[in-house]
DNA sequence: TATTGTTATACTCTATAACTATA
DNA sequence: TATAGTTATAGAGTATAACAATA
């Protein structure tokens, strides 16, 4: 077995390098860390998230949303106030600077992600999604023991 | 578009998760970085390598070559020496204990693996193998300048 | 002069735990 | 008491540059 053929080496490698070419465009030339691009991009379309679902559809901890939050809000590209119902948890609102932002980075990382994945046959892209998709439904299930 | 439907991030989240099962077992039981794993996997099996071999199989650079080598020449797991023909390269050998510990790694880390991959069918598995494959080849094409 | 391996440095990320305020 | 958000801290990882030895 050579390391080149191990499969998650391999998964490893290919995540890190198609990853890194995005990373450049939101981090060099938007100044947006991993963090604050989810946080963004979660919050633009939608009215207004808490923490909580931030942190459950970015997979990111509280402390991570915390502290991008504090980036964010520095910035002005979100409101961030008490939620109503539970004064503990807290409630993000995109302002309209953050949408504008959002939609021009996204489109930026976009075409850099279409970029690669169209050197791809619609055959090979359809195979990667299927892979994905199973793939990160047989580590869910093997992470959590699975009930019986 | 939805973060958990855009191809980047699913792509980025499974990796890592997947990438987190097999790294707790090299790390947690066995004490071993991601360098010094890598390092031991092209090592184990080989004569002897240089550094610059073990950097570019490895996807490693120079700094990390030498300080994985540094901790597992301290374990007594390889050994370290100037190379014949260019004094300024190392030649890196594989000690017995090094080649044996590799495999009871391997052994763990592969059965963990297998544990996650033996939840998708052997079409899902080929999908997943010719998607990252693909994927490979159009992120190289596409960040190295292809010549015209 | 250029390259290799090493060392140094600063920066970021990660994980964890304490602290506060609300419930 | 339990939970959410914040803050603090230590450790690991990353990137870059300086340096000595060799070519």
């Amino acid at each position: 077995m050579q390391l080149e053929g191990f499969f998650p080496y391999r998964l490893a490698v290919v995540a890190d390098g198609f990853s890194r070419q995005l990373t450049e465009v939101y981090q060099r030339d938007f100044g947006l860390s991993r963090e604050e691009w989810r946080f963004l991009f979660l919050l633009a379309d939608t009215g207004s998230l808490t923490s909580r679902d931030l942190a459950r559809l970015g997979t990111l901890d509280k402390v991570q949303v915390s502290r991008a939050a504090d980036r964010l809000e520095a910035k002005a590209l979100i409101i961030r106030a008490p939620s109503p119902g539970d004064r503990r948890l807290k409630l993000y609102t995109c302002t309209d600077a953050g949408r504008r932002l959002f939609h021009e980075v996204f489109d930026r990382v976009n075409a850099q992600a279409d970029q690669i994945l169209a050197r791809m046959s619609v055959e090979d892209r359809a195979a990667l999604e299927r892979g994905l998709s199973t793939l990160a439904r047989a580590t869910k299930e093997s992470g959590v023991p699975s009930p019986e």
